[in-house]
RNA sequence: GGGCAGGUGGCGGAACUGGUAGACGCGCUGGACUUAGGAUCCAGUGCUGCAAAGCGUGAGGGUUCGACCCCCUCCUUGCCCACCA
């Protein structure tokens, strides 16, 4: 140690001793307690940036005391190669993707070294590596062989910016996530996981995610969307087919007048009279360009055209009108409504501008009954009118069930529920992904189905490309203008046949990346068995709540198909998730290249130090909330390292001293407050309270800075102190902490040593002070003795000046005690 | 339109289970040391007030001996979803 603080030289000097001792390997200590920290991987852009900083120091943080607890800490990190971002640049420049992704890997990795992140880069993966990519597309083809993949033409958001198809929780706003374009829907055929058959699976467990933010568990809950109601089908007259409808107002049936279809429900091409069908045509093209133009938060006036066919109602025998209308979503439900214009707005704004029948047929219970005309819809609970025939007299959620129970019993119908959740189409018109493991050959395979790739051939690598000319943005898929990735032989026949020229939604190869850190190298499975046992599931969990509906989703979901598939045992893949608010600018803004306030971790480093930005980074406020990058804050964080530093400095001589010895006057202070202070740094840190933990040392540091040890076990105290100290600080300031320890005599790193335990008896205090209230404003303090019951601390209270004062002629008639805290008097 | 999360000094934030609101840091004020100090150390710093005291956690109400915390109404900021039947 010397006198100057100058992180620049201590930290690389110990990011370099840490690699070379191997400290952050994981698998090393037996069978004794594991714990698997991980955080979101990244897309290797360029530049490390605060945010990412943020993510990963948050398990850094987690990870680094988890080592010093004991346990056997698995701490990777890899790349999230794969996706648009690449290919959009590549485009651009006019390089290859895998060569900027290789670049900026070498840099990004650069970068994280110098934070000082504690990963094990033994196990670092890419998905761009096809030795990764190989395992997404072995679960494509199981998936296929257990009823989970399947072709569907849909309609799909289409991006004109970056040429393809994109998820829906890709989509926000109408605007592409990526690129903010317009988002259009097509029709196209495409691949599509079959998440929806793990809904109701998905949402059960949400129950059991207890260590998962609730605002997670209930984005999810909400994008699940379960709905419990009734479907209902409808005789269409004269066709012979029915029409089914969901809703969740069975009880409203009555109040029907008519039924509302997508302008695209496939019934429509049977059911619709022949005199109609060109009218129907333009009406449905005219509203899929409308749909597909419409803005962001624009709700498109109601418009529908009356099909001509009609329908019976189920209950009554009338014939109502079918409808097609532009309100009505073809992918939810049955993509067709029941009208009933007297008990749900919408249909009332909707009869209201086609002059359909308005039949009110619940009133309100105990209310006065509905006015014709109404003036808008009746959608609360109610009991249902003689109009309900059978049925009246009941109220709505009486009559819902027995409304339900009568169309099952009829053979028209029944309990339904239904999800908002729609299947995951992973199809994408992109070269920069994972190849779908799929030829077509139109001699075994005429309807197309799609012939999967044995699994002996996985995988199906990327061609090397002509970047100018096969990454034009434009036109066919990419992988389309290469003949040569093209063209093959027939898995099957042996005829000539083609590749599937789309890649894979990035998000299936970010399914399950945490199982391939457990075992990076195998070449039999995506991971072993026993791997799976020994790490799963993650313990801890870090990234951005903006993954709640998408990638946590997706990755649960995968986990459930790993768990049948006997890859692991567990269904859920994370026990405690953390997602971590945002770093803004200094302007209070989210930090980005448009507003021109972004931070370079690299500059901060180059001036501060990596630890006054760890420090600064877990200090400004807690893991989960948005905190706000100050070039004071940074300062602030920076002198509080040198101050430990002089501290530290100014009593090294006292490291040779023997520890322990009984502790009197100061030297029992200081050792209190070192043994107080590490009770509550280890709490905070338990309860992820990082910026109070770091508050907790501040304080500590302030205590000990004035005090000059005069005598040995002052001396010795100080040192115990520095120690302890170091330890506390080392998963925030690491580096600053080897030092410490170092100069204080640590034959090892901190990583390989072991979490101090406190003293209780040096914890416990001697004398409390208790807060005095007269009516429940605070009036005094008193300080008693630790042991002192509600008698002691009345009598001390009721000797209090002020406190005497405003007791003086006024009856005390309550006195709450609380233990260690407060007297409170009620006086009258 | 629906859902979710927030609103505490000049600023970032503490207060973990209803028990002394404002820990810790930044900033500011004064002092010490110094040729100097943007270094360091010491003291102070919610508001009003000379003081006694009063007022204070977005606003208003309620429960309680006691409310930043629980309940109701409202305002406001941010995020997510959205013709979802």
């Amino acid at each position: 140690m010397q006198e100057r603080y100058e992180p620049q030289a201590i930290e690389p000097k110990w990011q370099d001793r840490w690699e070379a001792e191997g400290l952050f390997a994981a698998g090393g200590r037996g069978d004794g307690p594991k714990k698997y920290v991980l955080e979101m991987f990244p897309y290797p852009s360029g530049a490390l940036h605060m945010g990412h900083v943020r993510n990963y120091l948050i398990g850094d943080v987690i990870a680094r005391h988890a080592r010093m607890k004991g346990f056997d800490v698995l701490h990777p990190m890899g790349w999230d190669a794969l996706g648009l971002p690449a290919e959009n640049a590549a485009i651009k420049d006019k390089r290859h993707p895998a060569e900027r992704t290789r670049e900026n890997v070498v840099s990004f990795k650069a970068e994280m070294k110098r934070v000082g992140f504690s990963y094990d880069w033994s196990r670092e993966i890419s998905t761009d590596d096809p030795a990764y990519y190989r395992w997404s597309q072995w679960f494509f083809l199981k998936f296929r062989e257990m009823g989970l993949v399947y072709r569907r033409t849909a309609h799909v958001n289409w991006c004109p910016g970056c040429q393809t198809v994109i998820a829906n929780e890709q989509v926000k706003d109408g605007l592409c996530e990526r690129s903010s374009d317009p988002v259009v829907i097509k029709q196209m055929a495409e691949w599509a996981f079959r998440i929806t058959r793990y809904s109701e699976r998905l949402l059960q467990n949400l129950d059991g995610l207890k260590e998962w933010p609730e605002e997670v568990v209930k984005k999810q809950r909400n994008w699940i969307g379960k709905s419990e109601g009734a479907e209902i089908d409808f005789a269409v007259e004269g066709a012979g087919e029915t029409i089914g409808i969901f809703t969740t107002r069975a009880d409203t049936i009555f109040g029907c007048t008519y039924l509302a279809v997508a302008p695209d429900h496939p019934l429509l091409e049977t059911i619709v009279p022949a005199e109609q069908r060109e009218a129907m045509q333009a009406f449905a093209a005219d509203q899929a360009r409308k749909a597909a133009t419409k803005g962001r938060d624009e709700e498109l006036p109601k418009e529908g055209i009356d099909t001509g066919a009609r329908a019976i109602h189920p209950f009554t025998g009338a014939a109502l009108p079918i409808w097609a209308a532009n309100f009505v979503v073809s992918d939810y439900g049955t993509g067709a409504v029941m009208g009933v214009p007297a008990h749900d707005q919408r249909d009332f704004e909707f009869a209201t501008a086609y002059g359909l029948p308005i039949v009110p047929v619940i009133q309100p219970a105990g209310g006065e009954p509905l006015q014709a005309p109404l003036d808008a819809a009746f959608t609360e609970d109610g009991i249902l009118d003689a109009g309900s025939r059978t049925f009246a007299g009941m109220s709505s959620a009486d009559a819902r069930s027995v409304i339900a129970g009568a169309a099952k019993s009829g053979g028209f119908g029944g309990p339904a529920v239904t999800y908002r959740q729609r299947d995951w189409g992973i199809s994408r018109q992109r070269y920069w992904g994972t190849p779908i493991p799929i030829v077509y050959c139109e001699g075994c395979d005429p309807e197309g189905e799609g012939i999967p790739v044995p699994y002996d051939q996985l995988p199906v690598e990327l061609p090397t490309i002509d970047v100018a000319a096969v990454l034009t943005g434009r036109g066919e898929p990419p992988l389309a203008k290469v003949p040569s990735f093209v063209n093959t032989t027939c898995p099957r026949c042996g005829g000539p046949a083609r590749r599937e020229v789309e890649t894979m939604d990035t998000f299936v190869d970010s399914s399950w990346y945490f199982g391939r850190f457990l075992d990076p190298k195998n070449d039999d499975l995506p991971f072993s068995r026993e791997a799976a046992d020994r790490w799963l599931p993650v313990d801890v969990y870090v990234g951005g709540p903006e993954h709640s509906t998408m990638h946590l989703l997706y990755f649960r979901f995968w986990t459930m198909v790993m768990e049948e598939l006997g890859l692991c045992a567990d269904e859920e893949p994370v026990k405690r998730l953390i997602t971590q608010g945002i770093v803004n600018g200094p302007d209070g803004r989210k930090m980005s290249k448009r507003w021109g306030n972004v931070v370079a971790p690299a500059s901060i480093i180059e001036r501060y130090g990596a630890d006054a930005a760890r420090v600064f980074t877990m200090f400004a406020g807690p893991p989960d909330k948005d905190i706000q990058w100050s070039d004071e804050q940074v300062e602030g964080s920076a002198r509080f390292l040198q101050r430990v530093w002089r501290l530290a400095w100014k009593n090294v001589a006292a490291a040779a001293l023997p520890e322990g010895g009984e502790a009197e006057g100061r030297a029992l202070e200081i050792r209190r407050s070192t043994h107080r202070t590490l009770k509550r740094v280890s709490e905070d840190i338990e309860r992820l309270s990082f910026n109070t933990a770091i508050a907790r040392t501040m304080e500590m540091v302030n205590f000990l800075t004035p005090i000059e040890p005069a005598n040995d076990p002052e001396r010795a105290a100080m040192a115990e102190a520095m120690r302890l100290l170091a330890a506390m600080l080392s998963p925030f300031a690491p580096h600053l902490a080897e030092e410490v320890a170092e100069a204080y005599g640590a034959k090892t790193s901190l990583q390989a040593g072991t979490w101090p335990a406190y003293d209780p008896s040096l914890v416990a205090a001697q004398t409390l002070v208790y807060a005095v209230q007269v009516n429940g404003k605070l009036r005094g303090e008193v300080e008693v003795e630790a042991s002192a019951g509600e008698d002691e601390v009345r009598a001390a209270a009721e000797a209090d000046e002020k406190v005497r004062a405003h007791l003086e002629g006024k009856t005390i008639r309550k006195a709450i005690f609380v233990k260690g805290r407060l007297m409170n008097f009620v006086v009258g």
